[in-house]
DNA sequence: AACAATGTAATAACGTTGTTATAGAGTAGC
DNA sequence: GCTACTCTATAACAACGTTATTACATTGTT
């Protein structure tokens, strides 16, 4: 990393040019990632102010100034997490078939929770207590909820799905997922449970749950 | 309370009968009674060990040598959640249609989760962090999720359902409900979001998921 | 009946947490 | 050149879980 150093600037006060943008503050960043990094190499107990700025460098008061305290870093791993999710969410293609787009859907989102645990911690179990919503949490929230929402449209339109509503879809495959995988990440339910196989044929089963009457194809028809 | 003072047992010492069993512990149970009420009325955040023997007398230590800590106290607390759910699932009577009595130990659960959220927080969300897991634990939640599997053979002893094992057909229905009633609580979802509505219709669509083909009688037929 | 031993309870202390107050250094404007 | 201001670092504070120490009551023994 090649600092520039205060006497850089009093040398050419006029014509310095910042190498990156003036108003990204490396602090911040290097705050969230070492923020990340405990979270992730060492779990929510370990995210604490005094190890955060031991690793990124500077005081307990740079958490204060930038992020309001220690909150205020872990919304921003919130927001992140659900940025992240939103993002995997839309790498999934949409082909002929919006029933199976909709079950790749599902399939990412376990996939998501497994390679996210202290992210997946932070955003839906209170990893780190007394995480306050905000609008923005909320925002991010919605905005994965709603690529599920999008989804779930397409299966509506095409018939393949009855719903009264794709957002109400949307929150009902949502919570079931979030419920297995929470439940697979604590751990807790019977020993040796093959969670893979729960998961997809919950999933399954609820997708045929909201077929419409005579249709019988499941979500992977092969 | 008539305390029993030392001279009383000096007084008959070979002739003496206790009031109550003696293995019962008085300050064991004042100190979960006031993690209860901490936990209910003033959340997860006051349940510290300094208030807790402020409200049930004593010295810290009480905690520690009776529960080993304060960590030690949540998991009674844990255990004790889990057996009232235990309980609750038992009252739903068996009828002759496996179906309804399994749609109706959904709506228990439910209730239980909205009537005890501090317990369920501390069951499943960590409400309490560094929740470590004990045999006593697993045995406390396994007997949760037996009482769901024994309604679930029901129905598939029925020919109501299909699955290929009732614990695993209730590991399944327990996740969604865990799902649901998780993103209530939080609470996380789309705005205005009917919770109520989001509950049954996903049971019900989950059930007549694992309805045998042919069979489209859903779990509430009036 | 007096005394050592034992186990329990209360007090005080320790290390760590999030947060805040205080003091210091460097920068911009006049 | 001086003032005002922002940002940083150090230190302090209250509260936490936990542990060490001290006092005390009870018991078994002589």
């Amino acid at each position: 990393m090649t600092a520039v150093t205060p006497s850089d600037r009093r040398a050419q006060p006029a014509r310095y040019v910042a190498t990156v943008p003036l108003d990204v503050d490396e602090s911040r960043l290097a705050i969230l990632e070492a923020a990340r990094r405990l979270l992730a190499e060492e779990g929510a107990g370990a995210l604490t102010v005094r190890r955060i700025v031991a690793e990124s460098g500077g005081s307990t008061m740079n958490v204060y100034s930038r992020f309001g305290g220690k909150n205020g870093v872990v919304q921003a791993l919130f927001i992140e997490g659900f940025a992240r999710l939103t993002a995997l969410m839309a790498t999934s293609a949409q082909t002929e078939d919006p029933l199976v787009d909709l079950y790749r859907c599902a399939m990412l989102y376990r996939r998501f929770a497994l390679e996210n645990r202290t992210y997946y911690g932070v955003m839906f179990e209170g990893a780190v207590p007394d995480l306050v919503a905000t609008d923005e949490t909320r925002a991010a929230a919605m905005g994965a909820l709603g690529m599920l929402a999008a989804a779930a449209q397409r299966t509506i339109d095409a018939g393949a799905l009855v719903h009264e509503n794709a957002q109400s879809l949307a929150a009902d495959l949502w919570a079931t997922f979030h419920g297995i995988v929470s439940l697979e990440l604590r751990p807790m339910g019977p020993p040796d449970c093959d969670w893979p196989a729960r998961y997809s044929e919950t999933t399954a089963a609820l997708l045929r749950g909201f077929t419409p009457i005579g249709m019988s194809v499941g979500p992977h028809p092969d």
